[in-house]
DNA sequence: AAGCGGCGATACCTCCCCGGTATCGGACCA
DNA sequence: TGGTCCGATACCGGGGAGGTATCGCCGCTT
């Protein structure tokens, strides 16, 4: 199978629609046809369903969209990653750390100190992305190695090492008849008249459906939280960052926050490992 | 990047040959040549280095080994599993199953039980592999589900859970003056004259350098055991399977041996889940 | 030192296949 | 029943993949 098919097939797949899915590759529509129906020939498979009211995957074809996806990131991450090695005439290319953007700020920034004071340390990118960003980012070679959190990150298919265990604390605004109390639980947080828990994007930047506002980062949580619009439960570490007029409560039965550090499995970087190693000494 | 260039590529970083590459890959010299400095160009990358003593690698020529084989794999998986999805009218694709011969046998037959019980079980088709060919089946879509034992075998980039952890033994020939030791210590088993640990063979079929005598599955490892040629530091869970003359002894310091059950990580596969569900009640 | 063999690069040719335009055919709709 | 939406088909042109022949370089031989 070549790449042109996979990624031909993928756009049809997720488009679900022949004219749009050519016009998002950039070639016209009669060649795309021929190339989707080659490759069924090929596979020997239905991939697509040609209804009248337009196009539906096979079982066949949800398969080849997942794992055709992962095959094209593999690809992906094989060529940034070349692209990378031949940049570092040394040897010793720098590494590319993503992050969510809000957390993890003491952790990461310890752990960029203890791996900078190893002798032969290289550059370290930081790269803060959005939320569920990370994981692609790792598999498409965009970055080398990642700071995640169980249970909310999947860590699926990613080589890791636990860093650091936290509870969580819910995020109220000061004077709230709850932040009185040295503890709640999550049923307490749940029943909160008026202040629901906010959605957050999905992978695809829609909203789930729900009572609460659409927030996209956490400075934004934390502004409808100081307007009294939200509450929202996040890890003890967040504390610090907490503006005047907000008040955390731990929550006793909230699931354990994990930071993890997570890598691509098969990476053989040096630089990679001295990090990983740096941070479990932490 | 085409997946032929990327065939081409691993084909001559592989052999560190144009020629013997080409003829790999069945076709002639020149367009070998001229294909591999294309991605070259394209990548912008020095991949190999063309001296008079023939071809070496750059150090991204090795990065794009790596990465390249792991994306063809994923290709290869890709094709294999859209064409198994195919074959099953129902929906519900068989599963197969992938461990190492003469190992795990009772637990295998337990979990082929359980599983079987399950409602909406569907058929599960064994396969005995050699050793540490378990994660290749598994990445290119050969297999959907293995039973590897840590730390033997690696478990990276693969999703597990635990199913059984057992100490380990030495087996000895009947009479050998250890055997009437209630246990042992790895200490003991290293320096038995005359009884050298033996040599598996690597991933390409070549045995490392070692005293040892060559073997190639446990039948015949067994059978160099008793006749007075080896010794062998073996799972307890082999015991059951020792003929006459042989002796097994347990070593109290040996790692112990985690039976798990691994399946790739993006894999949605309802039967896998149900496997694995079954495994984890046994 | 000249010859020779091994190996990758270059030159040049052919043909396939990819992509483009034009058009068809069926389904749904007013 | 004409309109239009959408995928399939027909046909054409150009680029690129692969083949053969050959070159250029290096190291070995005697």
């Amino acid at each position: 199978m070549e790449t042109r098919e996979l990624r031909y097939f993928v756009a049809v797949a997720e488009e679900l629609h022949f004219g749009r899915a050519a016009q998002r590759l950039g070639i016209a529509q009669p060649p795309l046809s021929r190339a989707i129906q080659q490759l069924e020939r090929r596979l020997g498979a239905a991939l697509l369903e040609r209804g009248s009211r337009g196009v539906t995957l096979t079982d066949a074809g949800s398969v080849l969209l997942r794992e055709g996806q992962a095959a094209l990131d593999a690809i992906d991450a094989a060529e940034r990653r070349t692209r990378r090695a031949a940049l570092a005439p040394t040897g010793r290319p720098g590494v590319v750390l993503v992050t969510k953007a809000g957390a993890t700020g003491e952790l990461l920034a310890k752990l960029l100190d203890a791996y900078a004071a190893e002798p032969g340390a290289v550059a370290v990118d930081v790269v803060l992305c959005g939320i569920g960003e990370q994981e692609r980012l790792l598999r498409d070679g965009r970055a080398d190695v990642a700071l995640l959190h169980r249970p909310f990150d999947s860590t699926a298919g990613l080589d890791t090492e636990d860093l650091h265990a936290e509870g969580q604390v819910v995020v109220l605004p000061a004077g709230h008849p709850l932040t009185g109390r040295t503890h709640v639980r999550m049923s307490d947080v749940a029943a909160l008249p008026g202040l629901p828990m906010p959605r957050w994007p999905n992978l695809d930047g829609t909203f789930p459906d729900g009572a609460g506002p659409p927030v996209h980062n956490h400075t934004q949580l934390l502004q409808l939280v100081a307007l009294g619009r939200a509450s929202a439960i996040l890890p003890e570490s967040v504390r610090p960052q907490l503006r005047n007029g907000l008040v955390a409560v731990p929550v006793a039965d909230a699931p354990t926050v994990t930071t993890v550090i997570a890598w691509p499995p098969h990476s053989r970087s040096r630089a990679v490992a001295a990090l990983v190693r740096a941070a479990t000494r932490l």
